[in-house]
DNA sequence: GTCCCTATACTCGGATAGCAAGTGTCCGAGTATAGGCGG
DNA sequence: CCGCCTATACTCGGACACTTGCTATCCGAGTATAGGGAC
């Protein structure tokens, strides 16, 4: 189990947005460019930070993506599940039900098992939902003055 | 992102062997065949339980799996962690030193989001060590009765 | 009757195929811009 | 000189190969047992 690596790509691209000027947009190749990463396979990524809302694209020249809200109203889940999916970490299959466990019989209330590592999980998602991607810009520090010089650069 | 199949087959299994009276060891097929899965995959499984300690193997006829301490002193954590690996869930790529935004610099500290990452897994593996196998089995209520007797008839 | 030996059958353990999901890439649809042309 | 039109180039968006890791399986090594034989 190892998340999927486009959730870092996606953290950092946010922290970048979160940095633009005004109403300007950053196009995809150029996220790309300033980290180091395939272009065409971080486009996908934004792809889906786009249909979860997070961020906004904008089309034509002069366009790209920019969040689509103030960054200290973008949870670290928000990105962390526009890219990985609502499916939970554990999914039970209920196979207290499939062998002769079913025959037992008794198993009324959810399974036990199941609830435990849910309620991990909620431990999980709740530290995500604490922070924000405003938090982070706020602790970048000299490398959040660095990149905003760099997008000043690159807007021309 | 989705948990190994397998944790939940072996939270399961800890908390069947959890309920063996005294010395007994259960073989791998028979907790197979309890639960309705394929025997030689759960096999694998076991051996990775074996080999962190969780459980411990015993050779030749009557023998099989048992826990090797009490239920009690079982974490959750211990049988995640043993079927998972102990990699973490976020793995920091350090991409903030691959393009131009190495040279912006000042990337003293750790990274702000693998920090914010790891503090969030860090809640959720809290979670699981709070919880141990003890726990679960004094949750099954009938369940674990039936269960008990199940292995009385399998014991034979 | 008791002890020892041997053959047996049962167990775990690691090495070996198949498949799904993540990884990486490409090309087409749509649009704001910039330049040229006409009034 | 101003406004309109067209061609352009740039953007995103979804559809297509490849690789890694999870899923599933098998066979071989080791051992406690059970039975038979000798004493």
């Amino acid at each position: 189990m190892r998340t999927n690596e486009g959730v870092e790509w996606a953290l950092h691209c946010c922290a970048v947005l979160a940095l633009l000027p005004g109403p300007a947009a950053l196009p995809a190749h150029r996220l790309a460019e300033f980290h180091g990463v395939p272009p065409a396979y971080l486009a996908k990524h934004l792809q889906l930070l786009s249909r979860a809302g997070v961020v906004e694209s904008v089309s034509g020249p002069r366009g790209g993506y920019r969040l689509s809200r103030p960054a200290g109203a973008i949870t670290l889940l928000d990105v962390v599940t526009a890219v990985e999916g609502a499916e939970p970490l554990f999914r039970c299959t209920e196979i207290r039900r499939r062998g002769p466990a079913a025959a037992g019989g008794s198993y009324r209330g959810s399974c036990v098992i199941d609830r435990a590592m849910r309620h991990a999980e909620q431990a999980w998602q709740s530290a995500l939902r604490v922070q924000t991607v405003g938090d982070l810009v706020d602790q970048l520090g000299g490398t959040g003055e660095a990149t905003v010089g760099w997008l000043a650069g690159v807007l021309g």
